[in-house]
DNA sequence: TTGATTGCAAAGCATTTGCATGCTA
DNA sequence: TAGCATGCAAATGCTTTGCAATCAA
């Protein structure tokens, strides 16, 4: 009985209270979309997820991933991310810190940080403009350790990145 | 002989630059988008600016706008930005200073904002992850003064916005 | 039974690409 | 003249939508 159980089930649960409250339906395809998502750990996207559900029940089609998906986000459960690779990604979002991202531009690796001390900054910046800040976002892109030195050493590496930030853009 | 037409001067020979040093050529498109393009003041989609040049010239292809942008882009006369709507913007960037931008969500107002303490922690966080920082990019995403305001008062306000921030997806 | 849900195919968008034609250097 | 640039149409990639069939409540 580890503390992810009870957490595991408590998912369940905001899913199904939300599903009521919200006037929806529980269905076979919802649960185990559900059940994948939370067994994953990465930032995954709906294609990536798709082809977790595939595997165990290859009846399920994209457009249930895309619109479950959403379901999980306006649940909460899920939070939408975006890596600047064009796709949308998905997290945890239930019972998660807040964090940013640092994004490797070279391998795709992607680093979660959280500073207090931007958080705080970020919210005076908003208050200074007369803004009531909903949500923020922020990224840094740039290179990890790793690929720092293999650049140092070849130019050209082998390994596809899985997530490949094509035009490195700047908010 | 104002600061403006100084630096407008120079936009046009960074560009002229840029063309020779690549090995490209000189075309009366690329001029004229480059001109419309100096004349703005907002961030701009390519539609955006495909339109404005269509009204000087008819001619001129989406295509030759998307890939002139890119150009400007390559050449540091432009920057893209996205706001998440899902398209892509551009504003100056040659003799700017770097900001990042806080979005209301209600009306697509856009702030730029520069903050030396954030940025200062930015670099701090990579260095304390061995990232060698490359780019950052940094939203703030809530309601503007007016917007809050407005929605005290109705609920239901019929103007619609320039950028339309469909999901608000945080990084 | 009623109406939400599903999965397929088709449509949407923003963007990119292939290619014959046009035009700079 | 060589080969980059252009503009059209078609393709792409991700996401959304229309719709008939299906299924939960």
């Amino acid at each position: 009985m580890t503390g992810k159980e009870n957490n595991f089930q408590t998912e369940r649960e905001v899913f199904s209270e939300h599903i009521q409250k919200a006037g929806l339906r529980h269905t076979a395809q919802r649960d185990l979309i559900l059940d994948i998502f939370l067994q994953t750990d990465e930032h995954l996207s709906s294609e990536d997820l798709y082809w977790l559900v595939h595997k165990q029940d290859s009846s399920v089609g994209h457009t249930t991933v895309y619109r479950t998906l959403k379901l999980l986000t306006d649940a909460g459960l899920a939070r939408e991310v975006r890596f600047g690779d064009g796709k949308t990604y998905y997290e945890h979002h239930y019972n998660q810190e807040h964090h940013d991202h640092m994004i490797c531009t070279e391998c795709g690796r992607v680093v979660e940080f959280f500073s207090p001390e931007i958080e705080a900054l970020q919210d005076s910046v908003a208050a200074e403009y007369g803004f009531k800040l909903t949500h923020h976002s922020m990224r840094i892109l740039g290179l990890c350790e790793d690929c720092q030195k293999k650049d140092a050493e070849t130019s050209a590496s082998g390994a596809q990145p899985r997530i490949r930030v094509k035009s490195v853009v700047v908010t």
